[in-house]
DNA sequence: TGGCTCTTTCAATGTTTCCTGAAAGAACCA
DNA sequence: TGGTTCTTTCAGGAAACATTGAAAGAGCCA
């Protein structure tokens, strides 16, 4: 059902106990396998996760890469670590600021500049919501309606039309009320909401 | 940002006081132009919002047709309307059959298939949500915590990697939570409670 | 200003995805 | 059973999409 492509996810553990010497991390911390592994999953799922909803499969593993390292890397570091050109890097790294899903930092003596992910996974869906919605919804939105036009006075030939029209409209836009009652403030009495549930259930 | 891709949308009416010959429709009944154009810039409204969201842009201009015309259509009417193969009108409808958003119907005397969009679009879209947790959001979340199981065991030096993932793993199960609510018989509340709305600012 | 480092762009290329159309399959009828 | 009508399948081709890498751009420093 999914396409096949994975980072090597080999169904079984290697020994982890000791701390492999692996490729120049991003501050000469080399990571453990297991843990390295995990991060490979979690790229791969999350780029799965991503192609089903119509993002590049290498713009998802930027995120995710950033995402679970929870490290501001640069370009070079994202290139070696998930293998693809520079071009392809640094395109990626720009949509997703677009997206509001990371931010750009520095470091004191590099010139180089480096990406954090947004760490709160609320306001990571709050940006991609609000993103989605102001690409696709709300110029649906207006076609719908310019579409509802065409036909407005065309009297009872095109009653069914226009009832399917209004249909389509009304859904969508109780849609957008929901989705930005999701974005705006109110919607981090959402996240509230949730947190305590997972406090008192764990 | 959208992809360039149209059905003949000319920005100006044609005369739409007659009825115009136009090709063999469902049931020899002509279309007026403005009605026939109101249709075709829908599907391509749909297909365009279908592409951003990773359906096939076919598959979305079928549907789209079947719901805008809200008529049972064979496979040759479908392949017609919208220039499309035999094979690729055959697989759309399939498609949209397993996604539940179409039904199959006959005529009397016919042998052919008819094909009939459901009509509710709150139905509509409780299919699609359906459809679309069992194969993304499901998998994902028993992905998420296969990868949590990894690292579970490996102390502080993978706590804020569990962190991070812990943090996904809630949001998606309120996601979850909410997509359940919305393709319950309770979701239908939700849209009673809309169509209320509907009607007292109308 | 020239040289250095890092970033962005984009034409060419590679890859995936989608569509086509012919052929096989299935259902029906006489 | 053979013929007719409709549906599905799938290999091959076409189109859409993503990636590469070299070159141009941009900022910085001495």
């Amino acid at each position: 059902m999914f396409p096949e492509r994975t980072i090597d996810s080999r169904p079984e553990w290697p020994d982890t106990s000791l701390m492999a010497p692996s490729s120049p991390q991003s501050q000469a911390r080399p990571l453990p396998d297991a843990l390295r592994e995990a991060q490979d999953r979690y790229i791969a799922t999350w780029s799965q996760m991503g192609s089903a909803w119509g993002i590049s499969r290498t713009m998802a593993e930027v995120h995710a890469l950033l995402y679970i390292t929870g490290d501001a890397l640069c370009t070079d570091e994202v290139m070696d670590r998930l293998e693809i050109s520079r071009g392809s890097a640094s395109m990626s790294l720009r949509a997703l600021l677009e997206w509001g899903v990371i931010t750009r930092t520095h470091k004191r003596g590099d010139r180089k500049e480096y990406f954090l992910a947004e760490q709160d996974v609320w306001a990571m869906f709050r940006a991609i919501v609000r993103e989605r919605m102001k690409r696709e919804v709300d110029p649906m939105l207006a076609s719908l309606f310019e579409i509802r036009d065409m036909t407005g006075g065309m009297g009872t030939i095109a009653k069914d039309h226009n009832d399917r029209l209004d249909q389509l409209l009304l859904f969508f836009e109780v849609m957008q009320m929901f989705g930005q009652r999701f974005i705006s403030p109110t919607g981090e009495g959402l996240q509230a909401a949730a947190d305590i549930l997972s406090k008192s259930d764990a």
